[in-house]
DNA sequence: TGTAAATAGTTAACTAAGTTAAATAATTTT
DNA sequence: AAAATTATTTAACTTAGTTAACTATTTACA
């Protein structure tokens, strides 16, 4: 392996670790991280069904069903039925849904200031920048 | 928030998305992810105990030793009992636990070398470069 | 020197979150 | 109208984490 690949691939190494005990840690006022990131995902992109959720979060149906079965049971999302496919129900977050993500200290909120607040506002928005390529690139397949 | 912290952590939300799907998919020659890793650690730090791993991967001393006890069985592993204190058991990676590393067309691997391959180099250099600067901010506390 | 405290690791019982296979309900196709 | 497809759920299972309680060993100190 090259020189710069090599570097880059130890620097992703220590990054990939600290992400993922970083999320496994994880506390979102009593619901798991998968629970908070469905709520979030509804209220940023809007109502969407189980399937697209499974396909978002690259986890299979039943998985979601439960997850979803809990968030309506907590009040965190409601359910519509809709009349035109009545196997179809639309996902929408409630204002009590809405206040969790909103009032979330979450743990990406609190590293990602701690990054921003770290870098000069140049190295930011290069490091932005690159970052949105390289999701652009892993997004590819 | 301002615009570049907002643009920031919008990316970063992309992109722990799909760092988490990826690993959550992980296939490492039939051992799971953290297996890999406690392996790939070893071998790349060199031994150590089981207290240690526990703290490098932020989990509890009970799942550490249950891991370990399915890498000795799968003779990934080897345990040596120190003689001035023995308590304390060294993991070392064997040979086949190297073949592991060295043979695996693991994730992260073909992750990185994608990456590595559509930026140009001098992005390259830079992204690995901001990217460490984040790590070290992350590991401060 | 003998006992108490600390340390390294394990075992047991539990939980959370994923999986596949099969079931249900609604819709579409032929 | 029957057959196939689609969205979701239920059931049974697996994996990987947790805490509490245990063993074995070492260290501290009256």
């Amino acid at each position: 392996m090259e020189k710069v690949q090599k570097a880059f691939f130890d620097t992703y190494t220590d990054f990939q670790c600290y992400v993922i005990a970083q999320v496994n840690s994880g506390d979102y006022n009593g619901v798991g991280a998968t629970h908070y990131n469905i709520v979030e995902y509804l209220y940023r992109k809007g109502p969407a069904n189980s399937k697209t959720l499974a396909q978002k979060f690259h986890i299979s149906a039943p998985a979601i069903s439960r997850h979803v079965k809990l968030l309506l049971e907590k009040k965190l999302l409601v359910q519509k039925q809709l009349p035109e496919d009545r196997r179809n129900f639309l996902l929408e977050v409630t204002s009590k849904g809405k206040l969790l993500v909103d009032g979330s200290e979450n743990q990406r909120h609190s590293v990602t200031t701690r990054i921003s607040g770290m870098l000069p506002k140049k190295e930011l928005e290069q490091f932005t920048r690159i970052l949105r390529k390289v999701v652009d690139i892993l997004k590819e397949e």
